[in-house]
RNA sequence: GCGCCAGUAGCUCAGUUGGAUAGAGCAACGGACUUCUAAUCCGUAGGCCGAGGGUUCGAAUCCUUCCUGGCGUGCCA
């Protein structure tokens, strides 16, 4: 719809140019449509005169009207208006806008979903968490909005690799190895002295008393061996933990990703000697560095410490070189913002190696803080309040958990509170936009009842939908394709949250003011449409989202 | 000290990438179920967009200087 528009108005500006009425010969790389935040102003509004005001020397709304004049007879509008300082308002007719109906219909479960991405491969790397404990409710906002971002990316047409990385190499694996060896030399009797930086959690335990009944005891190897023996066996148990939780939130990656294996296959060094075959890296202090300040870091950053271990940087490093001979055209990398201190050395290490540091890009999640009942949750990792991602949702469900991390812009902190979370009522919005849904369905088992056959293409009667609710409800739905396309360019999913609220209230508005199944059969069928095609797209959006759109509530 | 993010109604937050009179949900107050599900709706009230300066036809949005909160600033992960 507003693809047609736009292209009318550039057919109208050639025009003027052609005939003289106007000379810059200016031409917008894209005419600037928008829906006005007034409907008197009409369905759409363009700035275009005010932008060629000065390339053209003319007052904008003189240029206005010799735009108009060349817009005139047109098939779209019904109205064109010069408003204000010079925008052009343009109202649509309305036969224009029901044909989004037959669209919706038609397209079902597809309404919304484009190609504007086509042929362009993105990676998302999300969540990435060690594998050293369990998920917690900053992992859970991670995980959602990252899979929201790919979701939307390939609603969009875009290619989307889910990816996670799994730390699995370095010291927190031998500290991991360490703590479950030592609570398991505690299992088979001996006594023993935990330190400070082991991992103290209960679950070292569990994972100590697994290993024993699962594997027998320890004791003839080395220690290097029994810390590694012990490192896999908890990698791969809490792996297979992670992997579950993901799962029950209706998370599944496309690969996972082993940074051990980058060393194993040689890629880290590889890596370094290109950097130093670039003159990007030079020693010191018995250390090997990347001069990531030629490229705007504040500081140079270690690959290889003195002690001839490499940092965490030196496997990034690799490990993003990787992901660009993957072929991807846009990598992403899902953060928690406390990392964020990281982003300049990342980007000047891939515009060192040549790659524009654009086809990086890091969403930072900022921190989630836990309330209940409007009071902090407040979470020691050393007291026993502390509360993993699997308790939230058993608590308060995958649909709601996911609305909720969701709901805020990801560079904006959340507050999450766990009772309002599950509370089944008005006050929760995973609800509102769910119960729409479900009386629309309450409607078609209504409509079934009483004899009312299914709508057929072709037989209904849009004139029947004259109230104004009805033509704006018809807007709204117009609305969602470019809603979900907006989300993916900007990495922004909360945006379908917002549109889907808007929506629901929309629909419950116009349920409460309206009766669908009346008297008259082509109002009935008119209406009906418009009400599923509501339910089309809310379930679509809820769809995209990983939630449910339940049929009955 | 330096860097990143945030600051919009009492609270939690949107604001279509610079557009017209700044919006929503909670909370407060007053109404609507004999009618397709009241997990809903309708109405009232609520604002110096943190503060100052700048850019222009036009600023919550861009540049700048401050103020406040969070996070970061390791040869930690």
């Amino acid at each position: 719809m507003k693809d047609q528009l736009r292209l009318a108005i550039r057919a109208a500006l050639k025009q003027c140019y052609t005939d003289g009425s106007l000379t810059s010969g200016e031409f917008p790389k894209e005419v600037q449509l928008e829906i006005p935040k007034n409907s008197e102003h009409g369905d759409f509004s363009t700035n275009l005169a005010m932008t060629l005001a000065k390339p053209e020397r003319k007052a904008p709304r003189k240029i206005a009207e010799t735009l108009v004049a060349a817009l005139q007879g047109n098939s779209l509008c019904d109205k064109i208006e010069i408003a204000g300082p010079g925008f052009i308002n343009f109202r649509l007719i309305a036969t224009c806008w029901y044909k989004v109906l037959d669209q919706i219909m038609q397209q079902d479960e597809t309404y919304g979903y484009s190609q504007v991405g086509a042929g362009k491969k993105i990676q998302v790397e999300f969540v990435s968490a060690n594998p050293t404990g369990p998920l917690h409710i900053g992992h859970g906002r991670g995980a959602v909005v990252g899979d929201a971002v790919a979701a939307v990316l390939q609603a969009a047409g875009f290619e989307v690799q889910r990816e996670y990385y799994i730390n699995d190499a370095g010291n927190q694996i031998l500290t991991l190895g360490r703590s479950i060896l030592l609570r398991l030399r505690e299992l088979q009797g001996e006594i023993v002295e935990f330190p400070e930086d082991g991992y103290q959690a209960a679950y070292i335990v569990d994972l100590a008393a697994k290993y024993r009944s699962e594997q027998g005891e320890l004791n003839d190897v080395t220690e290097a061996e029994a810390i590694e023996l012990c490192s896999r066996f908890g990698i791969v148990e809490i792996l297979k933990w992670i992997e579950a939780d993901l799962k029950s939130f209706g998370i599944h990656f496309d690969h996972w990703f082993s940074e051990q294996n980058l060393y194993d296959q040689g890629m880290v060094d590889q890596e370094l000697l290109k950097l130093k075959e670039k003159g990007l890296s030079f020693e010191e202090d018995g250390a090997l560095w990347l001069r990531t300040t030629d490229y705007g870091d504040d500081k140079d950053r270690v690959l290889i410490k003195s002690d001839g271990s490499y940092t965490y940087f030196a496997s990034d490093v690799a490990y993003h070189m990787e992901k660009f001979d993957r072929g991807f055209d846009q990598v992403i990398d899902v953060w928690g913002a406390d990392h964020h201190g990281y982003i300049p050395r990342m980007k000047a290490m891939l515009a060192g190696l040549g790659h524009p540091p654009e086809a990086l890009e890091v969403l930072l999640i900022q921190m989630v803080n836990l309330h209940r009942d409007g009071q902090p949750y407040i979470m020691g990792k050393r007291s026993g309040n502390f509360i993993t991602l699997k308790e939230v949702i058993d608590e308060v469900g995958r649909d709601a958990c996911r609305f909720f991390f969701l709901m805020r812009r990801c560079d904006s902190q959340l507050d999450f509170d766990l009772e309002l979370a599950k509370q089944q009522s008005s006050d929760n919005p995973v609800y509102y936009v769910q119960y729409a849904h479900a009386r629309v369905c309450s409607i078609n088992r209504n409509a079934a009842e009483s004899g009312i056959e299914p709508l057929q293409p072709g037989q209904i009667d849009y004139n029947r939908l004259e109230l104004t609710e009805e033509l704006a409800l018809v807007k709204q739905l117009a609305r969602f394709p470019e809603t979900v396309v907006g989300a993916a360019l900007s990495y922004e999913p909360h945006r379908i949250i917002f549109y889907l609220q808007d929506l629901a209230a929309q629909f419950h508005s116009y349920y409460n003011r309206h009766r669908v199944l009346v008297d008259d059969p082509a109002t009935t069928r008119a209406r009906l449409c418009l009400v599923n095609s509501v339910r089309i797209v809310l379930a679509n959006a809820l769809q995209m989202l990983g939630m449910s759109a339940p049929e009955r509530m």
